[in-house]
DNA sequence: CTGAAAGCGCTAACAT
DNA sequence: ATGTTAGCGCTTTCAG
């Protein structure tokens, strides 16, 4: 492997000068720059990052923390990272955590060991969270909640939750379930908030008998379906916490011999590609998990350049569409 | 930020002691390595990994290069691949091409500049391709196809085809549709393969007419399903090579009056979350994404530590998944 | 088991 | 504009 040295020799060179026409070409000769551009090719050089790095003391690396990397709104988000990433020249190392906090730390320690120079957290605050953020590690979360510390970009799920219950209630309904996330979810905490306050503005008592949790997978949308089933008199619209469960508790309704939206209006959250395109098509509200990522890469580099940027907190446009799964109550 | 000689000096040792009590403990007697442990608490050391990695010339990295990260498959062989790779020690940088070949270099150079060891391909081989495998690079291809060159993780398309056509004449249909990826994919090509050797142990005479192009995104499927309702005589049975296109399809013939599968049946490839939860849930092949991104991995560290594997080409088993999209023929 | 010293490949003063 | 040189922080001989 030809070193900056063995270019140096062969274009006749020293190494200062091989490094500057890498660098910064214009502050090289022409009739230099083209000898040096000949050895390089001559001796098919390519320069050893490892040690530009070390030098250099910045590793142009981000890591992304993400829960599940399988999970399709976060994949969404990492793509939108990535974009402004490769512009900025930056590359980022996946850091799946599989909800390990163990493995969290490890990746939080390749900042601490220079690995990299800053982290994007893709998962939600949890009040009195030990890891993220640290004043010694800079740091974004990305599409978090209320009242997430440090730096974010997140939309306001309050408002959103907000947004669909009264929609629903606009349409007439006046039982309204609930598929939630875990209890402990700070996803779950800002949506219930938001489909309470709906409620309470529209003077409906809030009913916790018809709230069903479940975990954000499909599985437990299906399952929330049963305990809907039994009823006497079931709900005449289910907000679901996000599209997964939605779609899941499309399909439990219908195996049970209810018509979605005629019997039963359903909602969900996040919309995924798939949303569009099951039967009925859901109402939900489209995250812009593209544009968190870009946003929270962008903040991220700002923070990184220390340009004390002004705005640290961004909370992001979302959309609430409408489709096929939601309609007027029958009576 | 404390460095290796701050602690040397704070234990009362020399640099070589205190990075023998880092790498190999057991060679540093336990008094000083208790001196060294209280110097390191002390002063808060942590190792500067750049320097570590550029001392040993290997960066412990990989780059997993994929055509698109929010696709659900890809995302879960990349799951698999973490697994592993943190299991090794090994970091993934993640190349989100976006089936540009230009970034798809970007990333290979990496290798070549020492910021990874090796890469991990999940774009499938297209015979010709001027990029990987390359011999001065380690790489392994996961999730191709037939007669991809060097190291190859992936199951048999043809055969997995083969086999829900198959099943579809079994059932008694004649004359089966397909939804196609675009024409010069590989998978298209291996998968359509399998379709046209299943006609043919039936006796049934290919028909190329029935055969709609899409690119296996969703609204492709949708757009295929006109051209099936646009013909006098529509096939009984769709054979769609993703999910997605499958889904999408279901929703478009819904749409236009036909029921499925009772007028049409229809199956998939791949075996996303949401398949077993749309309505009707769909027949389909279930690929092992997240084995073969495992297997890959392993695979991979088997060639970066070159012991020289005996299989480098793995093709790993699929199941064949039957739900209800699939039916007998009506008449 | 420990210390001394060389050097990985590159960059960045500094001098010319 | 170019060359010289001193390291970056760590590992790894080689002696002792």
């Amino acid at each position: 492997m030809a070193t900056i040295r063995d270019v140096a020799k062969e274009a006749g060179l020293s190494t200062g000068t091989i490094s500057k026409a890498l660098s910064t070409p214009d502050k090289v000769s022409p009739k230099n720059l083209a000898k040096v551009e000949a050895a390089i090719k001559k001796l098919n050089y390519k320069p050893n990052m490892l040690s530009q790095k070390f030098r250099s003391k910045t590793s142009n690396t981000i890591v992304v923390l993400v829960p599940d990397i399988a999970n399709l709104f976060f994949a969404r988000v990492i793509s939108g990272i990535e974009t402004v990433a490769q512009k900025e020249g930056f590359s980022v190392l996946l850091g799946d955590t599989k909800d390990s906090i163990e493995r969290e730390k490890e990746f939080v320690a390749m900042v601490e060991t220079k690995l990299a120079d800053g982290i994007i957290n893709l998962r939600p605050y949890k009040a009195g969270d030990a890891l993220l953020p640290r004043k010694d590690i800079i740091s974004v979360s990305a599409g978090s909640c209320e009242n997430t510390p440090g730096p974010v970009v997140r939309i306001d799920n309050v408002e959103a939750a907000q947004k669909v219950v009264s929609y629903l209630i606009g349409l007439g309904h006046k039982k309204i379930g609930v598929i939630s996330g875990l209890e402990d979810n700070p996803h779950t905490k800002d949506r219930l908030k938001g489909y309470k306050l709906a409620l309470e503005k529209a003077g409906i008592k809030f009913d916790p008998s018809i709230v069903v949790e479940g975990d954000f997978n499909y599985w437990s949308g299906l399952n929330a379906t049963e305990v809907f089933a039994r009823m006497a008199e079931p709900p005449t619209a289910i907000f679901c916490m996000n599209d997964q469960m939605a779609i899941a508790a499309m399909k439990g309704l219908k195996d049970k011999g209810f018509n979605v939206p005629e019997d039963i209006s359903i909602t969900g959250f996040d919309d995924m590609n798939v949303s569009r395109y099951c039967s009925p098509t859901l109402t939900t509200i489209a995250q812009p998990a593209q544009k968190i990522g870009e946003k929270s890469a962008e903040l991220l580099f700002e923070l990184l350049t220390d340009k004390n940027p002004a705005v640290t907190d961004y909370v992001l446009p979302y959309e609430f569409v409408i489709r096929e799964s939601s309609a007027i109550p029958k009576n």
